[in-house]
DNA sequence: AGCACGCCGACT
DNA sequence: GTCGGCGTGCTC
């Protein structure tokens, strides 16, 4: 037999598998990480495939240097997964198997955690063997604590008693004791393991979508869409259905769309199931991840929450994923390579015998279109629970403001209602989608705005924390450089700031009511590990009145204190270029309403907006889903965008510009002549140019793209094909790219 | 002729 | 990703 073995390398020119034999006596399973011989070093690799087939010289083949661990690393759904991902990407699959794995484990790059156990020999009687010690009293103490012939950490022992390493040890000698060492699981949140809670009882509502969904869940199979408005109760829906799956022995993966909410689901899902709820987000420390991932593969947890890389949770029986929030866009993957988490879990599901939930109160348009088709069975909760009301929302018209002489950030109304909500001891949240004090420093006398050197995008102005000084900074590389007192193009003294951040809501909040206590949220004050989770902590003891935040504030977040909502400015999100400008919108400012007003007392949200008759802003007060969706729905019709139609491009990334142009400019050529060449495929072609992409550098790469518009249609699949085989035309000068439905096409 | 440099392809 | 082979072109 010969193993097939794809290495842990990523380059084109090793992106196949290579045949080794297998030593004698090794049993091998696919999926294995293993050690192999490439030229004159050894890597790490992972078998894709045994066979007895070998399409190799014998002269060439080489033996498996190592198996590097005592089961598959990856299991077999999990690697055909990686297969089907490589081929739909265009990328090697060394590059897809990488996301099955923690990164800890590969390059064996972390030691895995072990602690000293003791435990009572077997046949031992502790009371007579501690009696039979003699004037070693330690040793007799250190016996009666074993007597319960259970396993003990030798590191509790020492807390009792004082160094037992050599009593242990001569007992041990003696046939006393039995040492050995034992894996130790380092836990993310441990704190969160609360005593278990019983299932309330379910509203009417619940109880209806859970008997929809239970016979699909019960069977292995069916794809739902939850629409559920803002506190309708569906974190207990997934409960229940978890609840199902664990009975069935099952196990089920939990996606959530950002970090921040990963502790607050987690304590949910630890109330009621325990321990056995694993979690897996970007943010744990190597080791944690390899701890989680641990767990889960040796069937340790059953229940996984984590973001959009928990999709690939090695659980072996899975019976359920849920993607939470499903319209947030964090589940398109920004690296390479490129995945949306959701689509990853359907097709997962299909493979695996799954019952795959997606869940939202402000579907995307693209799942809801999906949804009315038929791909999904749409589940509705239209109502909150307890007949709680939704949200009350005022729309506030900000040119109004501006011409009754109010130039500050905050509407009157907005003032008013902060103070009542202050004085009468509640909590308020405010929402601004843009992070930094200033957002464009421009010179008032040539209109030069400064921008980044490595990115073409205007530089914002940040106050430091704790500090008089202010900086500018990139908000697409980090760049940071000071704010110039003369303009550098004209010499002019005439420097302005514009445009208003989170920092600056801050600030003028803090000015108005001196003696409230905020908590700002964004990038920036969640930079630490666990910042999240501390910021959220403190606002929900009620350390502060206000939360002040970007969009990370905006979904899932449950405060009952909660009565006040602001959202600063509406249209931000609305005037970008995108076609998905309505969409998100509609979504930013349901949501951030939606944290209004979850307990008793009703919630008020403000909407400041300088567009309050844009049909959007009005579905978005009106909370009307069905509304956005229908207009939306039809804009896109008639605009021909997706979901009528796909938008692809290839990116050129070059550290010069002139590369990157002439290479796209290329690539238009060749895509030219294949459609001329296929008349078919021309037809589904709406639109094909080369352009600058609308940010034409980011860290110092100068970035060109072919565009293409084809119509939406099975198809299509060559003209794809070929934008995949053009990535392959890569050099060392320029860097290509395929993106299909990009989440942004910056 | 001798050597630096960059490109190409092999690696099982 | 890494390395060696080899061709090009420059210098002695």
């Amino acid at each position: 037999m010969f193993a097939h073995v794809v290495v842990d390398v990523v380059h084109t020119n090793v992106a196949k598998p290579f045949t080794y034999s297998i030593p004698e006596g090794i049993s091998l399973l696919a999926g294995t990480r293993v050690r192999v011989p490439l030229a004159r070093r050894t890597v790490e690799g992972i078998v894709v495939a045994i066979g007895d087939r070998c399409d190799v010289h014998p002269d060439r083949l080489r033996p498996i240097a190592a198996v590097l661990d005592p089961y598959p690393a990856v299991l077999p759904n999990l690697l055909a997964l990686a297969e089907e991902l490589a081929s739909e990407a265009h990328c090697p699959l060394s590059e897809t198997l990488r996301l099955m794995i923690p990164a800890a484990m590969r390059q064996s790059r972390i030691q895995i955690k072990q602690e000293a156990m003791a435990e009572l020999a077997a046949g031992v009687d502790a009371q007579a063997a501690a009696d039979a010690q003699g004037r070693s009293l330690k040793r007799a103490t250190l016996l009666r604590l074993l007597a319960d012939a259970k396993p003990h950490p030798v590191a509790e022992l020492g807390a009792l008693v004082t160094s037992p390493q050599d009593a242990l040890k001569k007992l041990e000698q003696a046939g006393l004791v039995r040492l050995s060492m034992r894996d130790v699981f380092r836990l993310p949140y441990e704190d969160l393991s609360s005593p278990s809670t019983a299932a309330p009882t379910l509203t009417p509502e619940q109880k209806a979508a859970l008997s929809i969904m239970s016979p699909a869940l019960m069977q292995g199979r069916g794809s739902f869409l939850l629409h559920g408005v803002t506190g309708s109760g569906k974190t207990e829906v997934y409960l229940a259905m978890v609840q199902a799956v664990l009975a069935q022995g099952k196990a089920a993966i939990i996606l959530v769309p950002e970090i921040a909410l990963t502790p607050q689901m987690v304590g949910w899902f630890r109330q009621r199931f325990g321990p056995h709820t694993a979690v897996l987000h970007s943010r744990l420390t190597d080791g944690q991840r390899l701890d989680e991932w641990r767990r889960i593969r040796l069937g340790h947890a059953s229940v996984v929450i984590g973001a959009r890389s928990a999709v690939f949770a090695p659980v072996e029986r899975l019976g359920l994923i849920v993607v939470d929030e499903e319209h947030e866009q964090t589940y398109l993957s920004d690296k390479h390579p490129r995945y949306d988490a959701r689509r990853v879990a359907q097709s997962r599901c299909a493979r695996e015998g799954a019952t795959l939930l997606l869940s939202s109160a402000t579907p995307s348009i693209l799942s809801f279109a999906m949804a009315n088709r038929g791909d999904y069975t749409l589940v509705e909760m239209p109502t909150r629970v307890n007949g709680r009301p939704l949200p009350h929302v005022t729309l506030v018209d900000m040119r109004l403001e501006l011409s009754a002489g109010n130039r500050s950030i905050f509407s009157l109304l907005l003032q008013q209602k902060l103070k009542a909500s202050f004085d009468s001891g509640q909590q308020v949240m405010l929402f601004l989608n843009r992070r930094g004090y200033n957002t464009f420093v421009s010179c008032r006398n040539c209109g030069y705005v400064v921008k980044c050197e490595q990115c073409d995008v205007s530089m914002t102005l940040h106050k430091v924390e704790g500090e008089e000084a202010e900086q500018l900074r990139c908000h697409f590389c980090g760049a940071v450089q000071k704010p110039p007192d003369v303009c550098p193009q004209c010499g002019s003294r005439h420097i302005r700031y514009f445009g208003s951040g989170t920092q600056k809501v801050e600030e003028e909040l803090l000015k108005l009511f001196p003696n409230v206590k905020a908590i700002r949220m964004d990038i920036d004050t969640t930079h630490q590990r666990d910042a999240h989770y501390r910021l959220l902590s403190a606002f929900r003891e009620g350390k502060a009145q206000a939360l002040i935040g970007t969009q990370m504030i905006t979904k899932g977040l449950d405060f009952p204190n909660v009565t006040l909502v602001g959202v600063i400015a509406a249209d931000l999100t609305l005037n970008l270029p995108d076609y998905r400008s309505q969409e998100r919108t509609f979504q930013l400012v349901t949501q951030m309403a939606g944290r209004a007003g979850r307990a008793a007392e009703t919630g008020e949200v403000v909407v400041q907006t300088y567009q309050p008759e844009h049909p959007c802003i009005l579905a978005a007060a009106a909370q009307d889903y069905r509304a956005f969706f229908t207009q939306e729905f039809q804009r896109r019709r008639t605009g021909l965008y997706p979901p009528f139609t796909m938008i692809a491009r290839l990116l050129v990334e070059s550290p010069q510009a002139e590369p990157a142009q002439a290479m796209s400019a290329r690539l238009l050529d060749t895509i030219e002549a294949y459609l001329q060449a296929h008349p078919a495929q021309k037809r589904r072609v709406l639109m094909l140019r080369a352009d600058a992409a609308p940010v034409v550098k980011i860290r110092g790469k100068y970035r060109y793209h072919v565009l293409l518009k084809l119509f939406e249609h099975p198809d299509a699949q060559p003209v794809l094909k070929l934008l995949g085989e053009l990535s392959q035309v890569s050099d060392a000068h320029c860097q290509i790219y395929t993106e299909v439905n990009p989440a942004t096409l910056i």
